[in-house]
DNA sequence: CTGCTTCGTTGAACCGATTCAGCCAACGGT
DNA sequence: ACCGTTGGCTGAATCGGTTCAACGAAGCAG
């Protein structure tokens, strides 16, 4: 049932590293011995087998990508770009989904580390996770995604969280808007932090009083529980810039259950533009991410640091998000 | 750097087989040797290679997912239970994305043949995939996830659509309604096919008037196009069920646009119950689905199949899907 | 005709695990 | 004292590919 090299090559009548020599460098077969070949496989419907290979060559063609809540859109397009980029290379992606929860990404390494991956993407939910210095020391090459490489020893491709942050605060005091909230998540996420940097930065510039407020996490829940908070807030905002879509979203359908307007009441903008953002009940402006994109040029960046060894350049690729205006904001009427 | 097996015996002083036995059958070694060899293995920080152990012993366990379109709630929720239940089985997942691609998903097919999955889990967008007979004669156990198998010598763990089009209506009839819009995918889905005999059969007991519509992709976007149509549609509706969130969310929207009112206008109904239907600007009465459970359930089932062989009794589960009331709908106002 | 390449092919060694027949020592029953 | 059993360990064979030194034949230059 399950047919080897062997086989093929007793059925052609050659030798088994002419049938392995057709698999990977045809050119180097002639015509006519490629063709009995062909016959052969087909008839035998041999496909070879991974780990034989991977074994005896030492490369994987696999890589693993690891991200911590695979929910989340944004994620979902990563990993999708990512696994077609890999695809139409033929190397195999492993999908891991850590949930957040540093014992399962743990787990998901070492499972990796087994399946002797050639390379690894991923997006660090916490600093110092042992389990990535382990990959160092084994020498597998790691790309960051939405995060900034610290060393230039490693690839990375991220946001500019700064300038998403900076260019909401700017759209809004375009429309008029002097008075803003800001709702965050927790500093510790880098990116998080970024976009604070960013919101301060243009609000200094561009004169604009900033509320802060905090979410724990940013799910859609989260946000809808911190707008209670916004609209009991004594100074009086007139646009909310949320850190993420889902948070927004929340907020979002808070404020609808209070009967307010939107966009006329409030304005409002999001973070990612996840698809769900443009089929909101009120369309959301938000700060686009080309997620697609940046799992596949990771994805692309790690596999040329695969095949090219040590002559590979290491890369900080930083995006820059886009803001892609919808219904959700409008100008400020007096 | 790369340890092997060997590596560890001569350090830890014992035979290659007997490290082989502390892996896979640690209570077949002595207390004393089973210290020396986790030293060892901890001293030259030892993994082993998953590819030369599946080589030999013949089994990967490797579990393929195929899903159509992980873009969708649904599927990322089932991947994640599958995921769970893999992972605590020390199984490792292969999540493929197919894209609704029938190209794709037999080049997905073609890699996981190739790793020698040891089972499928899958659900099936085509019919007469080759790909999946492929699987068959090569004694792959297939089980299909959130569709029926139509043969009892294949698992499947799928829901029961044709009672959860009925228990929608049903309720819908129970709150006044007389008049309602079914907005339905494609009939070559079987999902949606069983969906609407659900509604038709109950429409008959509850005698009321059924009114239907069709979108061609079951996007957010095509609910948005469709809802026009019933806007202007001759015979009045005052409630409309649709065959998945994503369509409810986009009629949703259309509606708010148009200035009508949910629930007090139109009663409306999704079916999936995704996460982002409880935080709509108005959350969505929906039929849920337990995506999770899918997953985890098939991926438990094929385990068993796969550990059990022929004593494996093949199973053909179905789960009745649940209503989740919300703000969506209301009973009619006279 | 000889010597030198080039091209296509061969087949044994090897990758790193698992498997299994076989060995030794200790123990217990008679 | 003898034999059978059991527990623990050994190491060669094996899985199905890839690699590579070596080889024969053909082509070509001098």
């Amino acid at each position: 049932m399950a047919n080897s090299i062997r086989d093929v090559a007793s059925r052609a009548q050659v030798a088994v590293g002419t049938v392995s020599n057709f698999l990977n460098r045809p050119d180097r077969v002639a015509e006519a011995t490629r063709k009995k070949i062909e016959s052969a496989i087909a008839e035998l419907n041999f496909v070879p087998n991974a780990s034989a290979r991977h074994l005896r060559s030492g490369s994987s063609r696999t890589i693993g990508l690891l991200v911590p809540d695979i929910t989340n859109p944004f994620f979902t397009e990563v990993a999708r770009g990512a696994g077609d980029t890999a695809s139409e290379n033929d190397y195999t992606l492993l999908l891991c989904n850590s949930d957040e929860d540093p014992k399962k990404e743990e787990r998901h390494l070492k499972v990796l580390i087994e399946q002797r991956i050639c390379g690894l993407l991923i997006t660090p939910s916490f600093e110092g996770l042992a389990g990535v210095a382990e990959l160092n020391r084994r020498n597998i090459p790691t790309t960051f995604i939405d995060r900034k490489a610290e060393s230039l020893e490693q690839s990375s491709v991220s946001m500019d969280d700064f300038h998403g942050g900076k260019s909401a605060i700017k759209y809004l005091a375009s429309l008029g808007h002097t008075s803003i909230a800001w709702v965050n998540g927790p500093l510790s996420i880098a990116q998080c932090a970024s976009r604070e940097d960013g919101v301060m930065d243009s609000a200094k510039e561009q004169n604009v009083k900033i509320n802060k407020f905090q979410v724990s996490q940013m799910r859609s829940q989260n946000g809808y529980e911190v707008a209670k908070n916004i609209l009991e807030s004594t100074s009086k905002v007139t646009a909310i810039f949320c850190a993420n879509d889902l948070v927004a979203l929340g907020v979002l359908r808070a404020l609808l259950e209070n009967g307010k307007k939107i966009p006329n009441d409030y304005a409002l903008i999001g973070y990612d533009d996840i698809g769900f953002s443009s089929s909101a009940s009120i369309p959301l402006t938000s700060i686009a991410q080309p997620a697609y994109k940046l799992g596949a040029l990771a994805a692309q960046m790690i596999i040329n640091e695969v095949e090219n060894g040590k002559r590979f350049k290491h890369e900080q690729i930083v995006f820059k998000p886009e803001l892609v205006i919808r219904a959700s904001t409008q100008a400020l009427r007096k």
